[in-house]
DNA sequence: GCAGGTTCCGAAAACGCTTTCCGAACGTAA
DNA sequence: TTACGTTCGGAAAGCGTTTTCGGAACCTGC
């Protein structure tokens, strides 16, 4: 907290040093730096050394002006706590290839103001794609049409189908999880889930009904319940199950969140999990999912896989096309204890 | 998922292109649309009419180029899901002001190989400057010395002692929660806590001492319970407190996730909260505290703040100079139903 | 009508790099 | 020795800006 020296200590080596320090022409210097023909290996060794010695860094602002591309890609978020955004930008990074491609994360905090505002600003950076990531898996405003960049939408698909979307096959999560239940034997399975208004809770209802179906059972309970996503409603969802003294073997919850309730109410009950009542969650939120107890098994949506699709769709495009309309990625599921056995 | 007409639909608007539909040369293009001296109203006016007609956006990195200058920012972070990082990002944002500065943010998933790629990466890139976000709040090897941008440590401080870290202020933090407590009223207040190699537990854990101390307290159960930062940890430690027959009116809890567990065994053994014992967590994880049940009140390490922070002194330190040493910055209490009354 | 001062505009350099293209130097074959 | 091909190296243009500086046009007061 007390020194005050001036900061700037050396300013970055540029071409011409190394080039000058090499004896050579810069345009030499950049073909022996960039591997290029026309060039002797003598002279490429020098010009090496010499890089070396001023630990030069080529400013890859000058390049991307020259090459057309700068190799950065803006996310655009509204996930204020970054638990979509991260895994996605992983996912993104692996991808491309970090050193690459390097990515300028914006959250637009739900705001369609400051989210034009933020896109203005990546485009004047020239990025060379977008993402955009919603905050809930229901179709959002399309951010654009004819950017001059390629766009992925990434979890919220874009309500523009001229618009490539990349979401999470919930459907298929949702037979999934059923089918994971009924192969452990249950077969009075319930269905405790977040808000009807959700897409993504009404396409997991309906897989996992599909897939009851189609093995000859039923919903135990009768219908999909229904609520918020909230712990307070798994627990009052559990409690009115047992109240209706139906059966119970197995519960299908539709968040990690709600599956904690669940599993609270069970244990109120006086039920073992998993022994009498097997719960799956949804979402695989490792500090809910392993916090739980027993530990919660849960269906993961691949978010990094998200990501890293979202990236190839985009470096395809930024050499050829880029496709539209919603791209269904599957997702994982995560057996841990509460459903062991 | 079908379309394959090539992509780009139009490139970009260049100064050059305004210019020339304005029937000006470029040199008076840029000083009308920036609105320096020297050009006529009437030249100006048709400058900006020929910009909105191309919808022209000025190339930030050829400005960049001229100006030495990027306007962005490395963001290194090692916080896998981005709770600490997306607020310290967002303040960031703030202070910077979103339209001059962007955030290029890297995850360097804790793995300092990756980290010293990513920081060549960045340098190459030219950012202004450096923010680099630890995963847990206790010293943390140096991103390197001499480095050609001024950086700055959020959260987790840099071991060395020449660089310049933000964290917050535990011990006062310590003393805010035991504060809190007392002017409820309560008099036989217990510290449950994480892991005692995290100095922050330790700091906050000398805070609370040196406030109870001050008000002529002791510690309920005589010692500072140090164990993991569970949920599972907390319902024990709450056990064990109960078993020794101390009287018990409050708990501070070094996480929220530590105080949700004590709630539990709160719970458990009959006790209601906060009539009987009143609950205050750490680190109002929103997702965590609110969903408590009562809702928890916490300590909020003011993650935003500490990004704007940071980002007031890499401003500081663009034309000037930068600190050294940590500064601490003050926590924030988060009042909810758990110490309510 | 002319020195002097304002205004306004444009040519050109610079930022750091890549790439094209031309010329120099060398070696080889006739 | 001349002619020709090959291999290297450098000059220069260009990427899209900003900024400096010189000059043209105009106006003022004598």
């Amino acid at each position: 907290m007390t020194s005050t020296e001036p900061h700037t200590v050396w300013r970055p080596a540029t071409l011409h040093d190394v080039a000058r320090l090499a004896g050579v022409s810069i345009a030499t210097a950049s073909k022996a730096l960039n591997g290029r023909k026309h060039v002797s290996a003598a002279t490429r060794a020098e010009v090496l050394k010499a890089a070396g010695l001023l630990s030069y860094s080529p400013n890859t602002l000058a390049r991307g002006l020259v090459a057309g591309r700068t190799g950065m890609v803006g996310l655009i978020t509204s996930d204020l706590e970054g638990r979509l955004s991260i895994p996605i930008l992983m996912g993104a990074e692996d991808a491309f290839g970090a050193d690459r491609t390097s990515v300028l994360l914006c959250d637009a905090r739900g705001d369609a103001i400051r989210e034009g505002h933020h896109l203005r600003t990546l485009l004047s950076r020239r990025v060379d794609g977008l993402i955009v990531v919603g905050a809930r898996p229901d179709p959002r405003p399309s951010i654009g049409r004819d950017l001059p960049v390629p766009v992925v939408y990434a979890y919220a698909p874009s309500a523009d189908p001229a618009d490539l979307s990349l979401v999470s096959d919930n459907v298929s999560a949702g037979r999934m999880a059923i089918e994971h239940l009924v192969e452990l034997g249950r077969r009075s399975i319930a269905h405790i889930t977040g808000d009807a208004t959700y897409g993504a809770a009404q396409d997991r209802a309906t897989g996992a009904l599909a897939e009851l179906t189609d093995r000859g059972l039923g919903l135990a309970g009768d219908r999909v319940y229904f609520g918020t996503w909230t712990e307070a409603w798994g627990r009052s969802a559990t409690r009115m199950l047992l109240g209706r003294h139906t059966a119970l073997d197995a519960v299908f919850a539709g968040s990690d969140q709600i599956a904690r309730g669940v599993i609270d109410a069970l244990h109120e009950a006086g039920l073992e999990v998993p022994r009498d009542v097997a719960v799956i969650g949804f979402d695989n939120w490792e500090i809910f999912a392993t916090s739980s107890r027993p530990p919660l098994s849960s269906i993961d949506m691949n978010l990094e896989n998200l990501g890293r699709v979202a990236a190839e769709r985009l470096a395809a495009a930024f050499d050829g096309t880029l496709g539209s309309g919603v791209e269904q990625l599957p997702c994982r599921l995560v057996p841990r204890e509460s459903t062991a056995l």
